[in-house]
DNA sequence: GAGATATATTGACACTTGTCTATATAGATG
DNA sequence: CATCTATATAGACAAGTGTCAATATATCTC
């Protein structure tokens, strides 16, 4: 797991992140960058199996379905939701471990002096 | 502060986090989706004040002068680094507080069900 | 004031992104 | 098979973004 801090401090400056980790770290946050899919995100966070099929959140967020898609679509490339197939439904359901790899990763130390 | 749950969590489908809110939130993390913006930020936590001036960040990363200026202003704007005026040279300094509101934000609860 | 140094701003450019409409695909049901 | 419904994909378009070279601004020092 890639973390903004990574072993510890030391005295110079260097470039402590590697150029991988902070394009995927870059990638999974821009995932989560956007107005509408932080209103998605919220909205699935609020059902009780954290999950929900992209008709019912196309209804509930006022955007087009393909634009619902897109958004899920991104979303699931970042690893920040789970797809599973029903029928003729697709459910996407948030990963929580993947929202917590984040918070993680965004982890700045108190300040040391 | 704005974060993905809201109170507590409703059985049904509503547009829980506000769009001002969502606004709010995708741009501070927007400031953060960078992987040049990520270097900086984990070079400046790896320094005991959390700070740098311009010029040691910009010899260090490998971009322009004015590239780091304009990264250095985008987190500004979010309220992610303060600015210092020393003389000749400008510290930007990181805000702890500002990435602990990010990971508050990005919290999800535990599974319901 | 003149020159040197550190930072900010401007303008340009290629690239990415969010959205839509139109269409394709897949599964259910008659 | 035909049709309906749910989702995905393709293509287009406007808007935003990261970078740089060139230039402006501000501060220090002589």
């Amino acid at each position: 797991m890639s973390t903004i801090m990574s072993a510890c401090c030391e005295p110079t400056i260097t470039n402590v992140l590697h150029q991988a980790d902070a394009d995927d770290l870059a990638r999974r946050l821009k995932a989560v960058s956007d107005p509408t899919r932080l209103k998605l995100i919220s909205m699935l966070a609020h059902l009780p199996g954290l999950e929900a099929c992209v008709c019912d959140i196309t209804e509930a967020l006022g955007v087009s379905q393909p634009t619902v898609s897109h958004h899920f679509k991104v979303l699931a490339e970042a690893g920040l939701v789970d797809r599973r197939k029903d029928g003729t439904w697709v459910h996407y359901r948030l990963r929580p471990q993947a929202f917590e790899d984040l918070t993680i990763a965004l982890s700045i130390p108190a300040p040391v002096a």
